[in-house]
DNA sequence: ACACCTTGTGAAAACGTTTTCAACGGCTAC
DNA sequence: GTAGCCGTTGAAAACGTTTTCACAAGGTGT
C-alpha cells in the first residue's frame, strides 16, 4: 500500500538515485525523465517530505509568527507573506501568539526544532529585550515591531510620524482635549504614543494618555471608564484597530455620538471601519508590501547572511472619515 | 555547533537509546532522566523533528484547510482547533485556500507529503465532488460544509433551520418581498438557499434568488445592481458575513437607510455587524464548538478507524437587531 | 537454590530520502 | 590510437532520530 521512492524505482526500471534526480533538478536523460515520471503517476507516490529534509538538511519552509490572527492586519500581512514564500516553492507555518510571551517562546522553540529556512516574527515589548541575547540557526526578520537595535532585519511603519499625523488632523478640525489609548505589549504602541505626545506638543496641548491590552475587551472597558470622568477628552487617538473597536462599542455604550460628543482616529483601514457610522477616520498601512518586504529581507539575508542589518521604515497614509468631522 | 542527540549521549554518559527514551516516554531509571536532563540543558540541544518523524512515522501534526482565513469564521474555529491540538501535544498547518479548488488540491497533495495525522477541511463543492473518488491515509474531517454522503465524519451547522429562522424573523416584522443573495462555491450557502426557499414557501411568500461570489466585493456588485431595479426586495437574506458586508455597502452607497428603506439579515455574529448602525441581524454561529467537536471527531476516527461515519449538526442563534426591525 | 518475570540499558537496525563516489560510454583533441 | 573530459547512471553512505533486540541485574514464588 504505502509507495516509496524504491517502488518508483522498480517500476521504471532505474535505481532510486535516479528517480531522486529526476523529481529533482539532477542531470537525468530526457528519456528517462519521462520513464520516472511515467511510473510515479502508475504507483501514485507521494515523496515522504520528512525524509527529504532530514536528508537534504533544508526545511524550505519559512515560519510566520504573528500577535493575532484576529487583527486583520496580521491576516492581511500573512496573505502577503504565504504568496510570495509559495512562489519560491516555500512553505509557511502559521503561529499565533495572542500577544503572550509563553506562546512565542513555545513557538520559536518549535521552529528551531522544524529547522526552518527563516523566520517572520512579530514580537511582545516582553520578548524583544531577551532577543538581543539570543542566537538563531535561522534568519529572523522583524515585522511591525522594532527589536533590539540593529540586531535584527525589520519592516514597519513609521509610527510616530503617522499618529502625529493624526494629531494634526484632529488639532486642525479644531479639537484641544486630545487623549491617547495606546497598546502596552507593543514596540509599535510604544512609538505611536511618542508620535502622539511630540505632535501634542508641537501644537501646545496637553498629553493625556492611558495605556490597555490590545484587545477589543480591555480597551472598552478602560475607554468607558475614561469617557465617564467629568473632563473626559473630546477627541480620542487609538493605536490599533482592535482599541479602535473597543474605544467605539464605548462610545456607543455611554450613548455619544461621533463625532458630536466624541472624534475618534486610531490605526488599521480595516473592512469595518468604514461601515462604523459615521466611518472612522484611520491611518492605513500597505499591508501587502509590508508582507512582502519582509519576505524580500528574509530571502537575501538567505542568501548573504553576512550583509548589513537593513531596516525598512513604510509610510501610512490618512484616511479621513466621518468621526473627526468638525462639530 | 551543531548538536545532536549523539552529542547529548556523549555528555550524560549514556547510549542515544537512553537519551531518546528520557525525552519521550520510554523507561528510564529517575536518576538517568535527571543527567540527561541536565545533558540537554547543558548542550543546548533541540531535537530534529524530520528525523523523529522520519523515524517514528507519525507526524502528530492535524491539517486544517479553511476557504477563507479573512473570514472571521474560520479564524475563530482555527483557534479553537490549534488549543485542542496544542493540549494533545499536536501541531496545525492552517492552510488557507481562498475557495480555489487548485488551492485546495494543492494543499491536500501536500497534507500527503507531510503524512499528516488528519485533516480538518473546508471544502468548495468543486472538490467536493471528486472527494467521493479519494482516499487518503489520514482521516478526514469535513467543516461547515457537507461532502459526499456518508463518506466523511463532518460538523456542521444547521444552514436550513437556520436560514429559515431568519425568513421566520422577517415575515414576522411584516417584510413580504424578501430577496436572498447567497455564495456560489460552497455546501454551506446552497443549504442556507433551500432553507430560505423553504421558509418563503411556508409564508406563501415567492423567493427572489441570486448567487455570488463569496466576497465583500462582488457581493457588493450584485447587490447594487439589485437594488437598483424597481421592484427591487425591501428586505435581503444573505448566506456568510463577506456578503452581508457587501451588501451593507451596496446600501450605503445606494443611500438605503436600513432597516427602512432595506431590512438586512445574514449568518456569522462577527463584531463589526453589531457596530454597523443599526446593528445587523444575523444568525451566531458556535464557532469554537464547531472547532472542538470537529477535533474530538478527528481524534476518535484516528482511535478507532472503522467506526461509522459520523454526522455533528449544531444549531445557530439569532441575533436580532436594528437591521430587521419592523419600518 | 532454581526458574521465572520485570526493569533498565546499549548496540545496531530502521525510517525514506538525497548525495557522494566511482564507473561507464561516447566524445573531442592531440 | 590514446588520453582526457563530459554527461549519465547505480551502489552505497548519510541525515538524526526511534525502535527492536539482546542481555544483565534484581526481585519473587516455589
Amino acid at each position: 500500500m504505502k509507495v516509496g521512492i524504491r517502488d518508483v524505482a522498480r517500476a521504471a526500471g532505474v535505481s532510486t538515485a535516479t528517480v531522486s534526480r529526476a523529481l529533482g533538478q539532477g542531470p537525468v536523460s530526457e528519456a528517462l525523465r519521462e520513464q520516472v515520471e511515467a511510473a510515479v503517476r502508475a504507483t501514485g507516490y507521494r515523496p515522504n517530505l520528512s525524509a527529504r529534509r532530514l536528508r537534504s538538511q533544508s526545511a524550505r519552509t519559512i515560519g510566520l509568527i504573528v500577535a493575532d490572527i484576529r487583527n486583520p492586519f496580521f491576516t492581511a500581512v500573512s496573505r502577503a507573506v504565504e504568496d510570495a514564500a509559495f512562489s519560491a516553492d516555500m512553505r509557511v507555518i502559521l503561529c499565533n501568539t495572542d500577544e503572550d510571551p509563553a506562546r512565542e517562546a513555545m513557538y520559536l522553540r518549535l521552529m528551531e526544532e522544524e529547522r526552518v529556512t527563516g523566520v517572520i516574527f512579530a514580537p511582545t515589548v516582553t520578548t524583544t529585550k531577551g532577543l538581543a541575547a539570543r542566537a538563531f540557526d535561522f534568519p529572523v526578520v522583524l515585522i511591525d515591531r522594532t527589536g533590539p537595535p540593529g540586531a535584527y532585519d525589520s519592516v514597519v511603519l513609521d509610527n510616530g510620524a503617522a499618529c502625529a499625523t493624526l494629531v494634526d488632523h484632529l488639532a486642525a478640525q479644531g479639537y484641544a482635549r486630545i487623549g491617547g489609548l495606546f497598546g502596552s505589549t507593543s514596540s509599535t504602541a510604544l512609538e505611536r504614543r511618542a508620535g502622539y505626545e511630540e505632535g501634542m506638543r508641537r501644537h501646545g496641548l496637553a498629553p493625556q494618555i492611558r495605556s490597555v491590552a490590545p484587545n477589543a475587551a480591555a480597551a472598552m472597558e478602560e475607554a468607558a471608564l475614561w469617557l465617564r470622568e467629568p473632563d473626559r477628552p473630546e477627541a480620542l487617538v487609538v493605536s490599533n484597530g482592535l482599541i479602535l473597536m473597543g474605544a467605539v462599542r464605548a462610545a456607543r455604550a455611554l450613548n455619544l455620538a461621533l463625532p458630536r460628543d466624541l472624534a475618534l482616529a486610531g490605526f488599521d483601514n480595516e473592512p469595518w471601519t468604514e461601515l462604523a457610522e459615521p466611518g472612522l477616520t484611520v491611518i492605513e498601512q500597505p499591508v501587502a508590501e509590508i508582507g512582502a518586504q519582509a519576505i524580500r529581507l528574509l530571502f537575501e539575508r538567505i542568501e548573504r547572511p553576512d550583509q548589513p542589518v537593513r531596516k525598512v521604515v513604510l509610510s501610512g497614509s490618512l484616511v479621513a472619515r466621518g468621526s473627526t468631522r468638525v462639530r
